[in-house]
DNA sequence: TAACTCACG
DNA sequence: ACGTACGTGAGTTAA
């Protein structure tokens, strides 16, 4: 069948809309009674629904707008449109409600700074007719008749909507004597008059005219000029003027492969709302225009009216490209527990399907796995997972709705009520959120996927607006699929091993308990922070009378006072590895031998990854003892090891790039340990004279707290030394490194201003609490803005290095297999036989993969457990 | 459920 | 007069 598509120049028809009901008197506009003018929305308004009485109801139609007055054409030539006047101030108010009424109507609409209506219809118009569709373009700029081709007609709008010039290139060519692209032509010699293009001076229309017919383009006319072909002051004035009329050329030809966040199947109409369209015409006092609406174009597409969720045995055969998909558990643990079912929808229907019968149906398990039939999703990971179980490969998952809150909002929670709140829709009813009415759970995530889809657009136009779009689409929806392979390859972790390893702990931990009971001469219990307290700080009275708190580092200020103090404290590390890297992990080894983390990819404020159930990001490696747990962490297969590469110093490079520092970038160029060459600055240590060990620690700390947002007092709690020595410390910083505090002065100024703070890549993070009236909250927020960039570039450096490793290890049918991210460190279960080839590999694309000013490394170790595979 | 503590980068 | 490093997840106690 073929299909159609309706392109309309919005700013051509609401300018015609508005002259032609004005009659040269700004009192005689029609207005609403508190005087908002709504002639061209009343004239605007009347001809899309002329346009939309011509549809069946399985058109696509779509609107483009101007944007504004700074156009790539205006870079490049100052005086285009200059002679324009300002649009009269009886239409300006009408821009946005015509927005409001194509929403209204659920015509799909878009503007884009930089570029100007006709290349967004262009490029819609000729994307959509190499597709193949039959496409209609209503304006009334001439311009337009250059698009024309065998799948694109003009209608070029006379007067109004009665008198309407349909152009096919047959007509084109009997009307104007030209066909489409040589209207270029005619512009690069003639210009335009109402777009202030000159084109060559001393060529009239008629000359124009008589030259195209004689020899068909302006390339060949100025050839022709140039050889003598063309005689006399004319030939002359062409060459003299060929400059000049070239740019007229390259200005009046339309784009037509400008960049589009949509594709042309989300055009395809929906039909209008009519409570919307009622609203709408309510507020603008519209009277008639309901009426003028063809009814089988209304839909339900009002919240009130969702489609109902039906059960079904098999997938339906839906015509649409673009089905959504939702998942039904009762938890979040995709990898293990129960799949009560799954929803699908394609923006009409809403089904639901058990995992048992989806299992058989072999043209549903077809549709999901066929990449051309694209597919949204909440949580694509989740369902990409929760199918594989079933042996379902889903392929042409292109939109994840939870990724694109959290691009939008990294403070947003991941709960499908609060994300979809976010986009203004509702998802639980009032009685559910009050917990009145418990959810029906089919009909509930059947709303997910519903929903899902609806929102699509809107999300990739706030994406849009936002510049986030590049990071949702090239880094975090592929990133999606490659978390998904690895959480699903999982890691292993050997039960029997693991074990044995925590007797030895778990004796420790035993004798040690026994031994503090007995000097403090009573039970009680060395895990609760009261009781410790009490023991420290009552009893054998160790503090200085205010702080009650028992945590790791008051305790180590405290060793030298009490034998006691000490075996708290190494109590305290054995019950911590019993309990949760011991007796935390076992639960997790899964008959595979296997454990099998979720990376969670909307969680941190930052844009980091998180890992829980269990948490592979935090196993100790601190502390040698500590560091044991790892010797359980390897491949049964003699022909597997574990290899890590590291980046060294990742956050520090980073910064150095932000902020240009040269001093910083010197100092990672040549290689130099960055903490000794920071002390050797801040304290002013001449060259050839020995850097102390004390003099690094300090420097260290120095370096960390610039990255984590400098307080005085924090830099002097971490090195143990006064405040006023820490501000010292910090006023030297700032002079050797001048760039960097000029840096985190512009970070302050941009995020007071803003709200938001941006990464190298665009993410942002809003920090609202920035202009808090509460001191503590406001200084909190402050040190987050200044640490974000930091930590959130650092993550999307890495983000990018996985993707391309996994692109290569697929592509290249590796049996290596990337299987953690430890936020600056990749681990992989590495193949003996491809380890010589990978590692250089591996490191080079992990120190190539994105361009920055600064020189970044990557040591890489290989061991048979993950003990051996680190330093 | 919150607070505390501690494991990681 | 405030009260201080940034980002996580998990286990324990105690209300």
């Amino acid at each position: 069948m073929e299909k159609k598509l309706i392109v309309i120049d919005g700013n051509s028809l609401l300018f015609r809309a508005f002259y032609a009901t004005y009659y040269g008197d700004p009192t005689s506009i029609m207005r609403t009674k508190d005087g908002t003018p709504t002639n061209a929305i009343f004239a605007f308004s009347n001809m899309l629904a002329k346009i939309l009485q011509g549809m069946k109801g399985d058109e696509a139609i779509f609107v483009g707008f101007d944007s504004d007055s700074k156009t790539f054409r205006k870079e490049e030539f100052e005086q285009y449109k200059a002679n324009r006047k300002p649009a009269p101030e009886e239409l300006i108010p009408q821009f946005p409600m015509s927005r409001e009424l194509l929403d209204a109507l659920g015509i799909f609409h878009y503007e884009e700074h930089g570029i100007e209506a006709d290349d967004i219809c262009g490029t819609v118009a000729k994307t959509a007719g190499k597709m193949g569709y039959k496409v209609d373009v209503y304006t009334s700029d001439k311009d337009y008749l250059q698009l024309i081709d065998e799948n694109v007609t003009v209608n070029l709008i006379r007067k109004g909507m009665s008198d309407i010039d349909r152009l096919t290139p047959e007509a084109m060519q009997e009307e104007f004597g030209f066909s489409p692209m040589q209207i270029i032509d005619y512009k690069g010699l003639r210009g335009d008059a109402s777009d202030n293009l000159p084109g060559i001076p001393g060529v009239g229309e008629k000359t124009a005219v008589k030259l195209i017919s004689e020899y068909g383009s302006f390339d060949e006319i100025v050839s022709a000029a140039k050889d003598g072909r063309i005689k006399g002051k004319m030939g002359q004035n062409i060459v003299a003027g060929e400059e000049l009329g070239r740019t007229c050329y390259r200005l009046a030809t339309i784009l037509t492969e400008a960049p589009l966040p949509f594709t042309i199947e989300d055009l395809t109409y929906g039909g209008y709302s009519f409570s919307s369209v009622n609203d709408f015409c309510r507020k603008y006092e519209l009277r008639q225009f309901l009426s003028r609406l063809p009814n089988d174009l209304k839909n339900d597409a009002d919240s009130t009216a969702l489609p109902e969720t039906k059960t079904v045995a098999s997938l339906p055969a839906w015509e649409s490209k673009r089905i959504a998909i939702a998942l039904d558990m009762n938890s979040a643990y995709y990898h293990d527990d129960e799949v009560f079912g799954f929803a699908f929808s394609n923006g009409k229907e809403i089904v639901y399907i058990t995992p048992a019968d989806l299992e058989k149906d072999e043209q549903g398990k077809r549709m999901l796995e066929n990449p051309d039939i694209l597919k949204c999703a909440y949580d694509a990971k989740a369902i990409t997972v929760a199918l594989k179980r079933l042996g379902i490969n889903i392929q042409g998952i292109d939109f994840d709705l939870l990724l694109s809150a959290y691009l939008l909002d990294s403070s947003l929670a991941d709960n499908p009520v609060l994300v979809f709140s976010s986009f203004g829709t509702d998802i639980a009813t009032e009685e559910e959120s009050f917990g009145l009415l418990s959810r029906n759970k089919p009909v509930f995530t059947g709303k997910i996927a519903y929903f899902t889809l609806k929102l699509r657009e809107k999300a990739i136009l706030a994406m849009k607006e936002n510049d986030a779009l590049q990071l949702f689409t090239d880094i975090e929806m592929p990133l999606s699929n490659v978390l998904a392979k690895m959480e699903m390859e999982g890691f292993p972790l050997h039960k029997e091993e693991l074990l044995t390893i925590g007797e030895e702990f778990r004796k420790k931990r035993d004798a040690l308990e026994k031994e503090i009971h007995e000097m403090a001469g009573y039970r009680f219990n060395i895990s609760s922070p009261k009781q410790v307290g009490d023991l420290l700080f009552q009893k054998l009275q160790l503090g200085d009378g205010k702080n009650q708190k028992t945590s790791i580092d008051v305790l180590k200020g405290l060793v030298y006072k009490h034998p006691i103090v000490g075996l708290i404290l190494e109590y305290r590390k054995y019950a911590k590895l019993v309990s949760t890297y011991i007796d935390g992990l076992v639960p997790h080894i899964r008959p595979d031998g296997k454990i099998h983390t979720y990376f969670n990819q909307a969680q941190t404020t930052t844009g980091r990854l998180s890992s829980s159930n269990p948490n592979l990001q935090n196993i100790s490696t601190r502390d040698e003892e500590s560091k044991q747990i790892r010797k359980a962490f390897f491949y049964d297969d003699p022909n597997i090891s574990i290899a890590s590469f590291d980046y060294g110093q990742i956050e520090l490079r980073i910064l150095a790039a932000l902020s240009h520092c040269q001093t910083y970038m010197d100092i990672f160029s040549s290689s130099r340990d960055v903490h000794s060459e920071t002390a050797r600055l801040i304290f002013n240590v001449p060259e050839g004279e020995e850097i102390t060990s004390l003099q690094r620690r300090k420097a260290k700390a120095v370096n960390f707290a610039i990255i984590y947002g400098v307080t005085p007092f924090g830099l002097a709690d971490q090195i143990g030394c006064y405040p006023s020595e820490a501000v010292e410390l910090i006023n030297s910083f700032k002079k050797h490194y001048p760039e960097v505090d000029q840096y985190l002065q512009s970070v302050l100024a941009d995020v007071e201003q803003r709200g938001f703070v941006k990464t190298m890549f665009g993410r942002r993070r809003y920090l609202r609490d920035v202009s808090d009236a509460n001191y503590a909250k406001r200084e909190a927020a402050r040190r987050a803005a200044l640490n974000a960039p930091v930590q959130g570039s650092a993550a999307d450096l890495i983000k990018v290095a996985m993707l391309r490793i996994d692109e290569m290890l697929t592509e290249g049918g590796y049996k290596t297999k990337m299987v953690l991210q430890i936020h600056d460190e990749l681990l992989f279960a590495m193949a003996e036989d491809e380890k010589d080839e990978l590692i250089p590999k591996i490191e080079e694309i992990m120190v190539h993969c994105v361009d920055l000013p600064v020189r970044l490394t990557v040591e890489y170790s290989l061991g048979k457990t993950w003990y051996d595979a680190k330093d």
